[in-house]
Order: structure tokens, then C-alpha cells, then sequence
DNA sequence: TCAACAGTTTAGAACTATTATAATGTAGAC
DNA sequence: GTCTACATTATAATAGTTCTAAACTGTTGA
């Protein structure tokens, strides 16, 4: 309860009204040294674990919606049938795990910055993102 | 109906017998000097503008997936509501542009080697793929 | 040649992730 | 406290994709 003031000034200060339900999304998502990957059916799991008064589904998407678009989470291009979003919005890539169906952060220092020596006129560059896909050796 | 008997070929030495609905899917995939990125709901439009035998979606779904497993086919990375594919299965990268929702190459020549400095043991990688995404410059 | 079989196609149902709807609830300003 | 705009909710709707089971067809080998 003590860390609460904390979001609720976080969400206050981007314009989202702290409800109960996004700062028990906060709590969830970013009260942990770890950041970590997940899917929106992951996210409803974790709140059930962790509270008694469920969070409706359309809550959930319309949260972790808001928070992508202030920048508190990234999603990760990945084909999938269902979204993942990373808590980590620090600039990084991923391995993509295709046996485990496992994502893993590559920690920026470890990939060469990636030259494009191409544009598109009018356009400006908004990320770039590399995904490795890796699978188990035989 | 020259150049069936080439796909034919492509597709028994696969291992995918050479059914009239394969052969045409051929023919409009690859029957053409460039390469392209296409959804399923593109590709149907497609065919019903070749042919006037309908081809069921189910088959539609089916033969892309198989030609994708036979490595005829690339799955691009991307978050959206559809999966999209590609034509051209030499390693190349994209620019997705946010603005128009469009997939463009970038020439593998323009991008420098990605180097990643680090490795999952047990794994090994497979493929190494870069999305750039674009907006338009204000 | 043609029977038999395994692989393929098909229409439509089922499934799943996500978004829309519209009524109810609530935070914050006055 | 009251009001209003923003949030939440249950549920319906939507859309992409996969499943099902019956009909069809390419291939093999007698």
C-alpha cells in the first residue's frame, strides 16, 4: 500500500485517473525489480492470484492499452495468436525460444547497433526492433 | 500452363502432391519476377480474380501453411490482427510503415550484418529478423 | 486398367483473441 | 455534496484461424 502513492502520482501525472484497478495493474506489472514479458491471459491469471475483486477482461485490455500508449509497456512483434508486451520499454531485442515458446531479453549491449543505410523518403525511423528466433540444437 | 509442369515438379519433390488448387496458388505466388507480401484475405482476393473455380478458405489456409513449412514461404514478425507472408524467402529485413499499414523491403545489402554477442546454450539460432518501424516525419 | 488407399479439398461449425456496446459506477472539480 | 466526464463491467459482436467429417482425387501396384 505504501508503493500505491507512487503509481497513483505515475498515472495521475499522464492523465489516466487512478482507479483501484489500474493501480492494482501497477502493483502487478512494474512493483518488481524484474521485468518480464506476458499476454493479456497472462495478466488475468496473475491479478487472480493476487486479488480477491476481480478485474473484468475488458478493463484488463483497455489498461495495459493505456499504458502501452503512455509508454509503460512495449508490445513485441511476434507472430502469434495473441499479443505479448514486455514491461521492460527500455531499448532491447529478444531471442524467441520456438521449442519453449519462450521469450528472453537480449540486453542491448550484447547486438551491434543496427545500420540501416536505407530511408523512406517522409518517413522517419520509430524503432527497430530485432527478434531472434532460436531453437534447440540437435 | 507451360510453367505448370514446374510447379509440379516443385511440389511432388516436396512431397505435396500436385493438386489443381496447389498449382494455382503456385501460379499466382510466384508466377512473377518480384516478390510480395500478402495476408490470407489478399491471397483469396487474388485468387478469385485468377480463377473461377473457388478455392475453399480452408485450403487457402492449408497450402499456405504447407508452403510455408516447405520453406516456400516466410511468416513476417509483426504485431497485427493477421499474419503476414512473403514471397521472397532470401534473408531480407522490413519497414513497416504505421501510417499506410505497409510492408516494405529493406535489400539486405543496406542493413549491416546484426551481430548478437551472446547465446542461449542448447539453442541455436535460426533466423535473425529486423522490423524498422516507420511514421511519418512531421 | 482400375481398385484401393492415403492424402486433399470442402462447407460449415467451432474456437479464440480482441473490440464494441451500453448501462452502471466513480474520481475529481466546483 | 453535486455534477460531469471518464472508467468499469458483463455481455454481445467481430474477425482471423482451426477443426470436423464427408466427399473427392492423385498415386500405387496388382
Amino acid at each position: 500500500m505504501l508503493n500505491n502513492s507512487h503509481y497513483i502520482d505515475k498515472l495521475r501525472s499522464s492523465g489516466l485517473r487512478p482507479t483501484k484497478q489500474r493501480i492494482k495493474i501497477c502493483e502487478i506489472l512494474f512493483n518488481t525489480d524484474k521485468t518480464f514479458h506476458f499476454t493479456i491471459n497472462d495478466l488475468v491469471k496473475k491479478i487472480s492470484k493476487a486479488t480477491n475483486d476481480k478485474i473484468s477482461l475488458a478493463t484488463v485490455y483497455n489498461t495495459v492499452h493505456a499504458f502501452k500508449k503512455k509508454g509503460y509497456l512495449k508490445e513485441i512483434p511476434i507472430n502469434s495468436d495473441q499479443s505479448y508486451f514486455d514491461t521492460n520499454t527500455s531499448h532491447h531485442h529478444h531471442f524467441y525460444d520456438e521449442n519453449q515458446k519462450d521469450l528472453i531479453d537480449i540486453d542491448d549491449a550484447d547486438v551491434e547497433p543496427v545500420k540501416i543505410n536505407t530511408r523512406i523518403p517522409g518517413k522517419k525511423i520509430k524503432s527497430v526492433e530485432v527478434l531472434v528466433k532460436v531453437e534447440d540444437a540437435e
